[in-house]
DNA sequence: AGGCGTTCCTGGGGGC
DNA sequence: TGCCCCCAGGAACGCC
């Protein structure tokens, strides 16, 4: 399932390969793909058809014209790579056709994933949390946001209008890396341990980025796997022995999902603050 | 406010 | 071998 460093990888690969290409049309090969616009509306992109960049913003790939943005969330299974053939492949679900007879596939196995087109970044933001990597996202900032909710860690961190970019993944690794158990309460963890949470959290998305990605079931650029599969401490090892101190890692529900944890290294805050009433 | 259930989807795994 | 059932999960949405 892609994250953060997943999306990542996937701009760092294509972007060099789109810039200054003309978009030509849009190919819905699953209607709902495209979820604010249908293809005649790339009319309005018509005359500024020209890619002047492609970035991350939180779990999208952004496509950047001259007066639009066209915004692309993998979701669960969605890959996005180039391609010069004609011929598509079984799960292609849109296509992005340039002037030079390349074009972008977008190739989706469960069809969750979706195409946007906006003026701007503004929607996006206005419904997302800090980037975990930016320099504005401090240590005090991240306390002052952990403090201030009533909220399960793990729900909390999956939250992406809180946070940005973390997944399953990356919340399971983060939390285990800080000594954390999933079904802590925000408000309750000390502001040490948010310190080294804050810390953990940077690190192990950097060291992704590096290794570009986690290969996990779909994810994959152009057959090119991610190896930071191999640096995986928790996620998906339950039965096995903990790394840190030999006892059993369990999988749990936490939020709904499938959840990996050491009961005997994370330790559960999970005491509710309570609220002063005005 | 926050937690929980439901929806969207399909491939793959378990059970027999 | 084959068939059925159920599950995984990011995000949006409605309900309590």
């Amino acid at each position: 399932m892609p994250e953060l460093p997943e999306v990542q990888t996937v701009v760092n690969h294509i972007r060099p390969k789109i810039i200054g290409k003309q978009l030509m049309t849009i190919i819905p090969i699953w209607e709902k793909t495209l979820h604010n616009f249908n293809k005649d509306d790339i009319h309005g992109i018509k005359n500024n058809n020209k890619i002047i960049d492609v970035y991350r913003r939180a779990k999208f790939i952004i496509i950047e014209f001259t007066d639009k943005i066209i915004a692309i969330h993998l979701r669960m299974t969605g890959k996005l790579y180039i391609s010069k053939n004609s011929t598509y492949p079984k799960h292609a679900t849109a296509v992005l056709e340039f002037d030079d007879n390349e074009s972008l596939i977008f190739e989706d196995v469960r069809k969750f994933g979706r195409i946007y087109l906006y003026d701007d970044l503004k929607v996006i933001n206005s419904k997302h949390g800090p980037e975990p990597l930016d320099k504005n996202f401090t240590v005090e900032l991240f306390k002052g946001m952990i403090k201030s909710k009533n909220r399960n860690i793990k729900a909390l961190l999956l939250d992406q209008s809180f946070l940005s970019g973390l997944g399953n993944i990356y919340v399971d690794e983060s939390l285990w890396e800080s000594g954390i158990h999933p079904n802590s309460i925000s408000s309750s963890i000390p502001v040490k341990k948010i310190s080294t949470l804050h810390n953990k959290i940077q690190s192990i998305l950097r060291n992704a980025i590096l290794k570009k990605g986690t290969t996990i079931i779909d994810f994959s650029v152009n057959g090119e796997s991610g190896k930071y599969a191999n640096d995986l401490s928790i996620y998906g090892k339950n039965n096995k022995a903990c790394f840190r101190c030999n006892s059993i890692i369990i999988k749990l529900k936490v939020a709904g999902r499938g959840t990996y944890a050491c009961t005997k290294c994370q330790k559960k805050y999970d005491k509710k603050s309570t609220r002063i009433k005005c």
